[in-house]
DNA sequence: GTCTATATTCTGATAGAC
DNA sequence: GTCTATCAGAATATAGAC
């Protein structure tokens, strides 16, 4: 407090403007695709700026794909690892957690999953490391619910695909599934908000159906 | 016959293997990330044939594009026009149907849905023409089932996005799916295998589950 | 139809003034 | 720290010989 400062400084500073550009057209349009002028126009400063900041556009990608992939992961790991919790409500929260977030950032899915393809051992890394834990701890609780009779035996693959498919896909094929269906924006929201109760119901359903 | 034939001509044209190769890196990298020279590599042929059989790059991608996106659709309408299948035979048949088209295309969903994403317009009218029908007839299939008390009432949105999500979201999420549950390639086609006839369980099971 | 060589455009990055 | 002007390289597209 002895040295009095110039303003309140509320504005986002010119890193985080570019930071901010570049994460919604890369997230939009991928690497590629996005040209270091449109962000730097996004972000209302000059091109020369962004390599002043950030030394390349590829070191920019890595900043932000990496914090944008912690966002991804990090969305459910809060609920995965309280012991109390039982399995049903644990499937509830992660449903909820995902659409919650994905709601807030609807690009994410279908821009992690570019980048993964495009660049396969990057990511891996880091996958392993932040989700490994969380798959373990899930499946184990899934095996004993499987043990003591409640639910049929499950196969890990299968679980996960039916859990990510079923929550995250529709953001994925929003589009598709919006001209198909003929259902607005608002109506798009709506479903998926439905699909908070109804995922968890169906997952629960699918892991009791017998396998005939 | 009665002009002698150079050769049998078994082999394929050189527009053909440019569109071949052009398929090949689109649907792998993106259009950005592709280029003229690596395709003209891949065909084997050179850089200016690509422009003297297709005028620009984006004219080819357009015509590869167009092409890919008619049998990612029609991998399926074969089966939804039968009058004389039931619901659940048809619904197998269609899982089925998809399943061994995106085990020999794997890399068309996330080419498709980016290339929706990156041009709304461009496919929509596509979509409408050649889907809108096929999505009529099964949902109204559905919803005559639903009355005869066989199933719950079925909301298209939900019904349309849990058959595509869990049929085709393995393909579009493989490496990260992988990664996560340990599983290598031919544990992966293995399990796509299984889903042949689990998808269908499961979807009738969601499709019976009260909403409590 | 197919090639080589070249023109043209685009884009990431930098030099240098302020 | 921020800008203008510019460079260097890459990539698409074309001209023209064969």
């Amino acid at each position: 407090m002895s040295k009095a400062k110039k303003t309140v400084e509320k504005e986002t500073s010119t890193e985080e403007k570019i930071k901010a550009a570049a994460k919604k057209l890369f997230t939009q349009n991928g690497f590629d695709a996005t040209r270091t002028r449109d962000i730097a126009e996004e972000a209302g400063i000059n091109l020369a700026l962004l390599n002043y900041y950030f030394r390349s556009k590829q070191k920019l990608y890595d900043i932000i794909m990496m914090e944008n992939f912690r966002q991804f992961i990090q969305g459910i790991s809060v609920n995965v690892f309280d012991e109390k919790t039982s399995i049903e409500e644990k499937l509830e929260k992660i449903v909820i957690a995902y659409i919650d977030f994905l709601t807030m950032n609807p690009n994410l899915p279908l821009f992690v999953l570019n980048e993964i393809r495009g660049n396969p051992s990057k990511i891996s890394a880091e996958i392993h490391e932040e989700v490994s834990p969380m798959r373990s701890h899930l499946l184990q609780q899934l095996q004993e619910a499987a043990k003591a009779g409640k639910i049929a035996p499950v196969d890990p693959f299968h679980f996960i695909s039916n859990l990510i498919g079923l929550t995250i896909f529709p953001f994925i094929g929003k589009p598709i599934l919006q001209r198909v269906t003929q259902v607005t924006d608002e109506q798009f929201q709506a479903r998926m908000q439905e699909r908070k109760k109804l995922v968890p119901i169906w997952l629960k359903a699918i892991l009791t159906t017998p396998l005939t």
